[in-house]
DNA sequence: GAGTCTCTACGACGCATGTAGTAGGTTTGC
DNA sequence: GCAAACCTACTACATGCGTCGTAGAGACTC
């Protein structure tokens, strides 16, 4: 009984990023976009994922040409935070603060976004001594 | 062509967990502690599992007793790190940077988890100025 | 207007995964 | 010793997903 969290395969995710990355397009310029990623992928095979997404209300079609026209209706954030969730539960019971600390140690940044980091914290840290 | 980067099913996953949960357990054990999570599987469905992880490397197995007694010889954390950098490098191009905002925006911490993180931002920083 | 091209709909197939039943061996308890 | 209980191996089946081919409708080309 796998009820599908997630809702979208990763097939379909690719899709769907290559419209994220280039607004409107064709069953057949996502095509020739996977095909540049080296994605090797039939026509049908793109074809089949749009309808789906479309379905599952990820992008809206337009037809005022000749062929459908697909734009994404859901932000990369949305769908990043939903996936987030099922992954932070899936592993971390939920808790996003063992999740931090870990990418926090085995992993690269700028210095812009430590800088950005260390706004957040004194803003949290701020909320708390109030208290 | 899915390439299994996970290598490890939704349903092996809830059995290793709860292994390490649980030190040792024989099939049987890991049955009952899968029924009190609400989790109602069949004897047999739990038996197919436990030799997927022992062949693919995630528990040992011993049959010195009645019944094979179960132990995981991967931590949670190392899987907890692999799957992070298949979530990672899916969504977010592999730049941690961008999900740890995100987690700092959108979810609660604990007063210690701050503190730790003020910790590791506060190395990080003094590296950085170090150059 | 016949041939060609391009599009979409539909169906088929293979593989991974989750689920469980059956069959047959081993242990235990009387 | 024999029956009951328990264990594992093997097999089977459903579903979901990714993959693509074929067929037929519409447009375009000259």
């Amino acid at each position: 009984m796998p009820p599908r969290e997630a809702d979208l395969g990763e097939a379909e995710l690719e899709v769907l990023k290559a419209l994220w990355d280039d607004a409107p397009l064709t069953v057949r310029e996502v095509m020739n976009l996977l095909h540049k990623q080296r994605r090797k992928v039939a026509y049908t095979t793109v074809l089949t994922f749009l309808p789906h997404l479309d379905q599952k209300g990820y992008v809206k079609s337009d037809k005022s040409e000749l062929a459908y026209v697909y734009t994404p209706i859901v932000s990369r954030e949305g769908v990043a935070k939903s996936r987030l969730k099922s992954f932070l539960s899936q592993l971390y019971d939920g808790a996003a603060g063992p999740l931090v600390l870990q990418l926090m140690r085995e992993e690269k940044f700028s210095s812009d976004e430590i800088a950005e980091l260390q706004k957040l914290i004194d803003r949290l840290d701020t909320k708390k001594r109030k208290r």
